[in-house]
DNA sequence: AATGAATGAGGTTTCATTCAT
DNA sequence: CATGAATGAAACCTCATTCAT
């Protein structure tokens, strides 16, 4: 009834306790990806992680609390690892896109990165602060990055023009409508990303190549 | 069998009855583009309408049936009427895509369709017959009507590759693009859609034109 | 918008309506019986009788009238016909009640009838008046004529005893139990009717036969 | 996994969970008896029970699995412990038959018992596993014990023929008579039906001895 | 008189949240 | 802290009844 030691008991029981809230982050994610905020149940998330349903609320204050934390915890390292990739990068402006590309095949496209831009699409006008905070860690800081890609194109003159810097949703383009494509419509018309992205490249180079063609 | 004469009384009442529908229809339409499908009340979209909670019932099965009807008789007409816009256009191929873009400016960004393409995106995952629609409704058509283009474009000689025949994303993805971005983004940074959509056509054509640069 | 010619006319739309009536009343006959009267919709009664749902409404204030109008209109009479049967029937009375038995079997088991009581069981509860009226126009008739019988059988020395006169009950119980039977278990082990009643009445006749065995 | 000592504790939620439960199903029971299947609500049985609305949930999956339940729990074992009565009788066929009805007397007519019956057979035809269960539970148990007792009566030269044998509804014919009329007819003409069965299985015992009168 | 669209009270069921153990 | 039974507001849907045509 009262409480025991606190020595190491207190910092076991703390471990474990971030442990669980850690599974039902984990759960959390898995279940609002898969089926939006409003459909997900706090039963179903319990389940997942292998708690009770009241543990839940031991550890967040309600179903919103849940999401933000999610969405902050889970979901901002992920962004912020990706964000440091190319600072360093050496070579011609057509091998930064392309391995940027390539990166982001890899670690976006077909992983659940892919869905949480839909559950970002789905949920944000619902919940302003997911479309500020997804533009504060992701958007901003991935278009300061292409920006620095354009800039440094520009003045090794392998790019033309400012188009890039002024228009760096260029880059985005492709990439969202692969994650769209393939969460909609591969049933339909399979999309091979990977060509699909180096045509993209190719093409984008020639046309930012050669400005007054 | 037992009817009696009902010349104008049926019809009167007849068209009260579909007036009735339509204006379930709209209210349901700006409801759930608002707040998705599972956030949507029944009780909202009827209060909407200006009618009781039951009257919905009267003209649909359930709210699936509403969602359904919906898309298909709200969304479909306004595709159809997208297709045929340069059926029979004459000039280049940079004009033609230009003036695509400009219709599309005029007709899809800023409009609810815009809305709509988030709604699937949104609402695809939950419902395949929905994804299954657009596909054959809006994304077939388009593809196939941009692929025409490409087509015609190498037969006169202003591509030089088949890449856009491959790949007619190409051109879906800064129409994405804008639209994500006007719905999300907007607040933090605003996109001049028009300058987009042109400086992309450019480095389109230019990329496209040079095969071989 | 006035009203129309009386003559004639008037004695066909009356002719009509009855008409219309009784088709309510036979629909609703076979729904009720069906379903039960809580779990009958009037819009189930007015499709099977090819009426507009309001229709109903004009011909009955509401559910219960229905129910009440089709018990009294629809049920009376086929009673009033049966009580009539072995009014004046000469023979012993072995004879007597073997022709009684051959005519329920005819008139009763297998029929409506067998499902009307079935209704009346299951409703009597909530409307006493059902289990009066059924008292009244069934039960008490019925009563009547068995104890007419045996009083009969007792006057010509084939009952030794007022035992059939102080239950009457004896005769209705195998019919209660073959109805009953046929609709509830027929499926796990049918029973020939024909054949019970007939050994039921053997052993009745033989164990009123001789009182003092 | 990861529970922790709940020696007494679990135990005393669980016993008190299983109290609810028990108290949902006597509420249940009394409410289905009272109102039938269709019109019994959920509500009236929620308050009755002295819980939520919600609470019926936590138990029973829905309406229909409070009623199957129903009839399994509470009902299957007054049956069971009914049909062990007269397995081990010493005595003559009559006195045996005099306990039967003494027994069902006490244990069935007047007692819910009785509704349970009306209940089934109100209720049968839209649930078809509840006459399979019926049949099974009550009517096979209770004709093999009627087969027995009448196999003993012919075996000890009491019963002439095979007649009971081959029709045991012949026992539950005045059972099924009486439960009804005391049910729907008593207020009109009340039946004693104590002396009835005596009455009964006195005829019974005369037209079954003497087969050959 | 007949119609059938419209109504809204009321029913079943769900599920985020609470709280005693 | 963890639990999970209990809660009740709120959602979807039904259907007897009304009423303008």
């Amino acid at each position: 009834m009262a409480e025991q030691g606190d020595g190491k008991e207190g910092g076991r029981r703390r471990a474990s306790a971030d442990a669980r809230r850690k599974k039902i982050l984990e759960a959390a994610l898995s279940v609002f990806l898969a089926e939006g905020y409003v459909a997900t149940r706090m039963d179903h998330v319990a389940s997942r992680a292998g708690v009770a349903k009241g543990t839940i609320y031991v550890h967040f204050a309600d179903k919103e609390a849940l999401f933000r934390s999610l969405i902050h915890e889970e979901i901002g390292p992920v962004i912020a690892s990706g964000a440091t990739l190319a600072a360093s990068f050496e070579g011609s402006t057509r091998d930064l896109l392309g391995a940027l590309a390539s990166v982001l095949q890899r670690e976006l496209l077909g992983t659940q990165r892919a869905d949480i831009l839909r559950l970002v699409i789905s949920e944000a006008p619902r919940f302003p602060w997911l479309a500020k905070f997804y533009w504060h860690e992701v958007v901003e800081r991935g278009m300061a990055l292409i920006r620095a890609v354009a800039a440094r194109g520009v003045a090794r003159g392998e790019l033309a023009s400012d188009t890039l810097q002024r228009f760096p949703q260029i880059i985005a383009a492709p990439l969202l409508v692969s994650v769209i494509w393939q969460s909609l419509f591969e049933p339909f018309e399979p999309l091979d990303t990977e060509a699909f992205l180096n045509s993209y490249i190719d093409m984008l180079m020639r046309g930012l190549a050669c400005e007054t063609a």
